[in-house]
DNA sequence: CATGCTAGGTTTAGCGCTATACCTAAATCG
DNA sequence: CGATTTAGGTATAGCGCTAAACCTAGCATG
């Protein structure tokens, strides 16, 4: 059977409090001869506490919650920025003794479920819309320290962690003004409206307010993020928008689809049209020309999303609300002075 | 306070294991009535059941550990493929009403401590040496069901799930071959003497074997899974090795790596050198010309991995004893015939 | 010399659930 | 018509741990 904290209490001659104690380090009241022998018979005995048994006891469980929209049919779609994330907060995670459990969400109401079902401690929620962040109460998450990464939502229950997208997406925006363009198509997912699009939306506006630039110059696309739409927008743009000369675009997958559409329509890139990508992910470097686009810094992110949780966790008192990391461009081979025609 | 089983039990007027054979679905001996009267309570209330109370109770967690090779100071480093996994373990499990917790491992008998301490049900193994899979005793293992994801290890308490490696690299060979190819490049990481390299190795050997190719022909090289060592090694290969017409290697990260390095060097692909890859991740896509590669059936995998844990789980008997899936070249544009010099 | 304080513990009472054994009235059987 | 089965439950005893309150001997203090 499992070796439990009364056999180790049995055989060290003590009771199982003190045992206990000693386990969690709680060593104010016990001399150091008893605990070095409690600790050595827990080495021995390799005794390992049931995790189980202290979440029921104490109410805490050490896990926090990686939640990430799902549907029921799909599999988890986990971006390559999101796995890095993913990866820096289980060490960061690790390191202070708390565990990961990945949790893909359906429903909203499946939130509530996931946090009250394993007492979690806290819980990351990456990848959801602010709209639904918004719409987390009090209900749901208790007293739960919430994080949400890339996220502009206002809702205090979850701390928003991002980087500054606006700042990002204005960078790439001056850049290409000043190169000389004055036709720029903008492509990002369908949510002006809110959240990271929203503010790389306001930042490339904002580039062109701030360089003279006629707003009219713009071309607006709401464009999936994925590869293939990118492609699809790049022969659109090759057909149908002669005048556009330089694109950015919210992501890097779809920066690299859009190059590849505009090269099966036998435009070059820079030489015709100049393409900016967002996230700095290394497939931006794996293509030819390599890709200018704007660089986060994922793994701060990830180290600052894990400090908030702890810190709401430890009861620092409740933290900054939202903390904005930077962000800047990266200029490689895609983008140029302008010509095309 | 929480809603508990209790409150639910009062208010239904039955007893509180009423309560719980109704929720675990062991309807069998209470009536319909009742049946309804529950669940109408639950669902008003709002009841979640707790699940460390229920690991506690029944010695059973439905939680399935995803445990991957950590060091203390790096952060996880997780392929495309292993997210790919990751995503379709999720989603299969969470039909199952099992939980996955990730986590990482710096030494082999944290395996050991982080089975007992969740109650896990069983864990997935991603990317450990077959040498350490062979490690793993029955004191480390205790009752859990274990599955080994490309794992050749015969340790029978970890199941092994694999797609087809030798028959991957023997079909890429092949068509090297094929196209006229005899001085071909292997590039792959160092450990020649097991698992998935060994048998893609061995693969590739036979390839050459079948084709009456002179052995002499290959050479051989270890090559860290990187796109930094691989253009590395296109590099080297493009300076000092004039003879070598095409490239093999074991994963597409690598082949992209080595494009790279050969484009540097002045080489086309495929027109000087031919390069295969491996995985057919959606990277091999993006780059130009896009990746011949070999793709293995990744859902498959992890939907196999999961059938196979919860055989086990279930004690229908013990499973087979390790699973091989397919394996498909997928020819694109980095592989021509043989001329260079 | 009564009194408090301190070091070094112990005792008690759960946390919320489930396994196991048991119970009772009504229905069925030989 | 007594014996057995069946439907529909209940009672009890933990699972392994921790929070909170309590205890006691020995020492210093006014």
């Amino acid at each position: 059977m499992r070796v439990t904290l009364k056999d180790i209490a049995a055989e060290a001659g003590v009771s199982t409090m003190t045992v206990s104690n000693v386990i969690n380090g709680k060593r104010a009241r016990v001399s150091q001869a008893t605990i070095d022998r409690i600790l050595r018979i827990v080495e021995q005995r390799g005794y390992v506490p049931s995790a189980s048994a202290r979440s029921l006891a104490a109410r805490s469980s050490r896990i926090i919650g990686l939640l990430v929209p799902a549907t029921g049919e799909d599999s988890l779609t986990i971006s390559p920025h999101t796995v890095e994330i993913i990866g820096v907060l289980e060490r960061e995670l690790r390191k202070h003794d708390y565990h990961l459990m990945l949790r893909g969400i359906a429903r909203l109401n499946e939130v509530a479920e996931a946090l009250r079902s394993w007492n979690l401690d806290g819980a990351v929620l990456l990848g959801f819309q602010d709209v639904e962040i918004d719409r987390l109460g009090p209900a749901v998450v208790g007293r739960v320290a919430l994080v949400a990464m890339d996220s502009y939502s206002e809702n205090p229950l979850a701390l928003g962690v991002r980087s500054d997208d606006f700042t990002g997406a204005e960078l790439a925006a001056r850049h290409l003004l000043e190169l000389g363009h004055r036709r720029i198509a903008f492509a990002g997912p369908a949510f002006f409206d809110t959240g990271v699009v929203r503010q790389r939306y306001e930042g490339f506006r904002s580039a062109f307010a701030a360089a003279g630039a006629p707003w009219e110059g713009a071309t607006v696309a709401a464009v999936e993020t994925t590869h293939a739409a990118g492609r699809e927008f790049g022969r659109l743009l090759a057909a149908e928008h002669p005048e556009v000369t330089a694109v950015f675009t919210t992501a890097d997958i779809l920066a690299i689809g859009v190059m590849e559409g505009l090269a099966e329509a036998g435009l070059a890139v820079p030489g015709d049209v100049s393409v900016v990508g967002y996230d700095d992910l290394d497939i931006a470097t794996y293509v030819t020309p390599k890709l200018t686009t704007v660089a986060q810094d994922i793994p701060a992110k990830a180290a600052v999303a894990v400090r908030l949780l702890l810190g709401q966790i430890n009861r620092e008192e409740h933290p900054d609300a939202a903390i904005t990391l930077g962000a800047k461009l990266i200029e490689r081979g895609t983008t140029a002075g302008a010509r095309r025609g």
